[in-house]
Parts: C-alpha cells; structure tokens; sequence
DNA sequence: TTGTAAGCGTTATCAT
DNA sequence: ATGATAACGCTTACAA
C-alpha cells in the first residue's frame, strides 16, 4: 500500500541514493533525473517515513515542551507563542504537562527524553526548586539535549534561561504603591519557586528604599482558585489584618481581590489598590479592570526559541537573557502618569 | 557514549533479543537474566532509541493534537486535557496550531502526517468549513490514520466525532430567557463553524417553540477581543437596537455585554440578561459572574481520548457521541431554580 | 529460555 | 551525476 525509498527509485529507474538526494535537495541531481523522481513519487503518493529518518539523521527536528499546566492562562499563552515559534523554524513540539509533583516532572522529562527530542524547553519557575538536589534531573537531561528554562535560572553546562525581571517590576509596583500613599501593602504568592522569590525581593527592597518596615503578616500564600482566594482575602480582613493595597504575583487572585473589595463595599483605588501580574485577559475581564504587570510571555517565548536556533546552528549565546516587564495601568490603581 | 541495543547485550552477556525482550517486558525471560540485563542497563545508563524502535513497530506511538489557537481558553483547557489522557495512555502529543486559514491548517495536517502520528485529534468546530470540498483533507487524512473530531462532526470512514449538545444548550438557554420575559435577546457568534450554527439553529428553536419572529437584527457576528467587542455591542445598542438580553457563543462576548451594560448603566440582570458559553474563567471573574454554558470540555476530551483507545484495541466504536450541556446560573440572569 | 538473522526505510560514504 | 552498500538501533519470526 504505502511507498518506500525502493518503489520510487524503481519506477524512476534510478538508485535509492538519488531519490534520497532528491529529498533532500542536494544540488548533485541532473533537472531530468530530478523530474521523473517528482514524477514517480507523485504517482505512487509517496511520503517519506520519519522514523528511519530519524534513525539515519539522528533527529526528527522535535522539541520537548514540558509546563506544568497547560489550562493556565500565562502558560498556555507561552505555549502558543513557542508552539508558533517553533514551527517557523521547522521544529515540532511535544507538549507535556507535568503538574507540581517533583517526581511526574522527572518520570516525564524521562519520557520526553526517550523521544529523542533535539531540546527541551521547561516553561515557568516551578521548575526550579530551592533544594538544589531537586533540580538535578534537569541538570542531568542537560547531558543530553540544551534545556532553555523560561522564567527561571539555573547556571549550568547547557542550560540556557530566558526571564522577565520580577524583582524590578514589583519593586517598581511596591513603590509606586507606596508614593501614592500606601503602607499597608498586602503581597500574595502562589508558591516559593523562583520568580515567586523574586518577585517577594522586589516588594521587599521597595520597603527598603522608602525606609519602611515590612510588615510580615502582609505577605501571604494565597489559593489559585477564584473561589477559594476570595474567601482567603476575606478570611484575613476578617482576622484584622489592615491593608490598603494588594499585590498578587497572579492576575486571578487580583480578580479574588476585586471581589473581595465588592463583597465588603470598599472602594477600588480609594480604599483598596490592586496590581496584578500577567496582564492576562483575567485582569481585564475584571470589573473594574485590573492594573497588571505585563511580563511579555510572547517575547519570551521567540526569545526563547531564537535563542535555541542560535544554539543549534552552533554559535554562541548567552546563559540568560533578562527581559523587563511593563505596567499596564487600568482601574484599580491611580498611579500618576509616567 | 551513548549506549545502544548491543553494548547491553554485551555487557550483560546475552543476546541483544534478549535485551529487547528485558526491554518489551516479554515473559520469556529467566528472572536471573533479566536482572544482569537491568543491571547492564543501569551501569551504562542506556536509553532505547525512539527512532529505531518507531521504526521497527511502525509507531512511536504520538498522536497530533491540531487546534486554531491554544491560547484561546476553550482551547487550552481541551488541548490540556486531552495531552493528560493520552499520556495515561502512554502516548504523546504533538502539538499544532494552525490558526483559521484553510491553506495553514492543510500544511500543518500534512506535516504532523509526515512525522507519522497514530492519529489526529481536531479540536474545535474551526476546522469544519461549510464548503465540502473544503473538508477534503481532512476526508484524505483520515485515509492514513484515524481522525478524531472534537465539537465538529463530519460523516466519513475513519472519522470519529465527539461533541456537545450546543443545540439543545442554547435552545434551553434561549427558552428560559423567553420564559423569564425576555423577547429580544441578541445572539453572538464568532462564526459560522459548525457548532457556531447548531447554537443559532438552537436560538432559533426556541423561539419556534415559543410561537415568537426571530428578529434577525438581533443575530450578530461579534468580534473576540474584550475592546472590539464593547464597542461592538454598545455600536448595536446606540444605532438603536433594542434588546432586554444577550446570548453570546463565547464567554469574552458575554463580559463584553457586562462591560457594555455597566458603561450605560443598565441594571443586570433586570434590564439586561447576559448568557455566556464554555463556562470558563471568564466568566467567573467578570463582575457580575455571568451564567454560562458549560460545554464540558473535560468530558469531551476524556471521551476522545478513550474512544481512540478503544479503536486502537480494535473494538467497534460509534461514529458519533453526543455529550449533553449544563447550564451554570450566575449572577447575570435570573432564571427560576431547575 | 535464549540466540540468529532478516527486516524496517532512511542517510552517508564510497566508488564509478 | 549516479549507484552500491554499509550503517542507524530496534523488533520479531524462526531455530535451537
């Protein structure tokens, strides 16, 4: 039924070896030969098979995606972007989602491995742990494959990092905050990864730089979940814990937030100001629409990819690449114009 | 350095067969020679090669995840949901967004065919044009593998359809909002695809049903994006269309109405009923929440996946599975308790 | 239970 | 410019 490298080459009447040269456009054809090569694949429909091209080149132009959720709004965008990327250059993309759990992550990079994938590209810092051991498994795919990570940093042979700058862009919010006259900065965070951190440096050296006391009770690990972070928030206001702003290192729980402020009457900026992250369509689906950092997942992700390229086509290219973030102002904030 | 079939065999003093039964999991190996084979492999830190073995079995088994735009929420959520399910499976996914061009989405199908995927998996009602002829790749795809259809159904050998009862939703919907008093109520479209029309031809239902004139003013394609698609609707309303309700085929379009309604200070859900569709995030975050279809995307997905399995395993499945909608009441309709 | 050997469909290295 | 032929690393009858 489906035609191989030999049926080609008989019906062309030529060697296996010029109907692969044909494929593969070397220059070394005569236009003739070239012709009843087309002619004969067309007729029998021939496609090349991947797998023993695969075997024969060692690759079949694949890279391995791996985030741990894709249905996230950040990340899925960041998977697009790269999927898009990707493809431009003529590569395909394995999506693997992972979840948080430490083992999946290397049970599935494993996995991706195993497909010969040319690289791997691990989206978004919770990829990276605190215990330097629990990080191993990425040093060790480094062995095998370059590992660009988006969103986090690991200074190792053949990793490559490509990240927005948290910590500049939430001290900037923070102070921003804090001259237009807030003291009382709530901070939520999702988890303790990477721009998690740095993100927390930033709200922290903006206090500095004002020279006030951070409060630690502000700063507060916050559920994902819309539902579940209202009633957090609430659950805080209602232990009487005071604050005047907020800070969420996610868009969705600065929608919690606006929501909460709904749920007790207070007024949004006068009562309570509120910054998000991602400058998702979560911020501006919100009522009112919320201020968001923009942490430019599109610039990233062909910032990303290009970086590969570069890799690939054997040059050389920087461990890390820091990208700064924007502020889109929207109207739960009343910053002054820059 | 890398260790192949033979350097285990080798190293373990057995035959590489033997390696490949230890491999495969045959039972046709002594416990002792499993153990030095394992052994073997562990000291050499062996990896089969995915290439090697897809070409001797003819698969690697991969499936092609296609989808318009994997950023898109709907999208997303299936594309996460399906990868998740093919992984239980142990297959992976390849990942395509091909956008909404017909010449686009032709050259990607072809491509994820080249790199010899099991099975394709459509995800959307996109890639159904209502021009036949137009299908015809999808129709000569399914020659090679077997093509699953998610929310688009198409009668043809080898293709299988898995989608929601968008008809009976929206007629539902479109019912109740009747039955609550409402007469003119604005239907959105993104376009015209396949589920596109089973909702208008639902909207339509309805008002049969009820013994009532569609006012065909009231059908409007909306545009996506939150800004264009404001404008839209309050460009409708100012031109002097009246209309006490809104049922939008996307739940963008549904906060769309809400910003729309809350810039003329139209009360919701009294003065304006707004129905979303896909019961995403969205629609939770907008202020007031919107009701919303949910389409049941994790459902969909599951059942895909699962009927391909069965097809794998070579059972008889049906051509067509038609998975019933729910309606989730929020804040922007008032409709009696079920 | 284990081994031998023939594919699988390419690419690449030689010759010619 | 073209053709033989040996890899590439694995699976799987068929033998033993």
């Amino acid at each position: 039924m489906k035609a191989n490298i030999y049926d080609v080459s008989t019906k062309a009447g030529v060697s296996i070896a010029t109907v692969s040269r044909v494929l593969n456009g070397s220059a070394n054809v005569s236009d003739k030969t070239r012709e009843k090569v087309h002619a004969a694949m067309l007729e029998l429909g021939y496609t090349p098979n991947a797998f023993a091209r695969g075997l024969g080149l060692g690759s079949m132009n694949t890279i391995g995606i791996m985030c741990s959720d894709s249905s996230d709004t950040y990340l899925a965008n960041a998977v697009y972007h790269l999927e898009h990327e990707l493809r431009k250059n003529g590569y395909d993309s394995f999506l693997c989602c992972s979840g948080y759990e430490l083992e999946t992550k290397k049970q599935y990079l494993k996995l991706l491995l195993s497909k010969q994938v040319d690289a791997l590209i691990l989206v978004g810092s919770s990829f990276l742990d605190m215990t330097p051991e629990n990080n191993q498994y990425i040093v060790d795919a480094a062995q095998q494959v370059p590992v660009m990570l988006m969103n986090a940093a690991l200074d190792k042979p053949n990793i490559y990092s490509v990240l927005c700058d948290d910590f500049h862009a939430v001290k900037h919010a923070t102070s921003s905050l804090i001259q237009t006259g807030h003291r009382r900065i709530l901070f939520l965070y999702k988890s303790h990864s990477y721009s998690g951190n740095e993100k927390l440096a930033g709200y922290r050296k903006a206090f500095k730089k004002h020279q006030l006391e951070v409060d630690e009770r502000l700063i507060q690990r916050c559920p994902k979940k819309l539902s579940e972070n209202i009633r957090f928030i609430a659950g805080l206001y209602d232990m009487g814990l005071e604050f005047d702003a907020v800070i969420a290192s996610e868009d969705i729980m600065a929608v919690g937030a606006v929501k909460f402020a709904k749920s007790r009457s207070l007024r949004i900026p006068d009562e309570l100001s509120i910054v998000g992250f991602n400058n998702s369509v979560l911020a501006e689906c919100s009522e009112p629409a919320v201020t968001s950092i923009d942490n430019r997942v599109e610039a990233l992700s062909v910032t990303t990819v290009n970086q590969l390229m570069q890799l690939f086509a054997g040059r050389d290219v920087p461990q890390k690449i820091m990208i700064s973030a924007d502020l889109v102002q929207r109207a739960t904030t009343n910053f002054p114009p820059a």
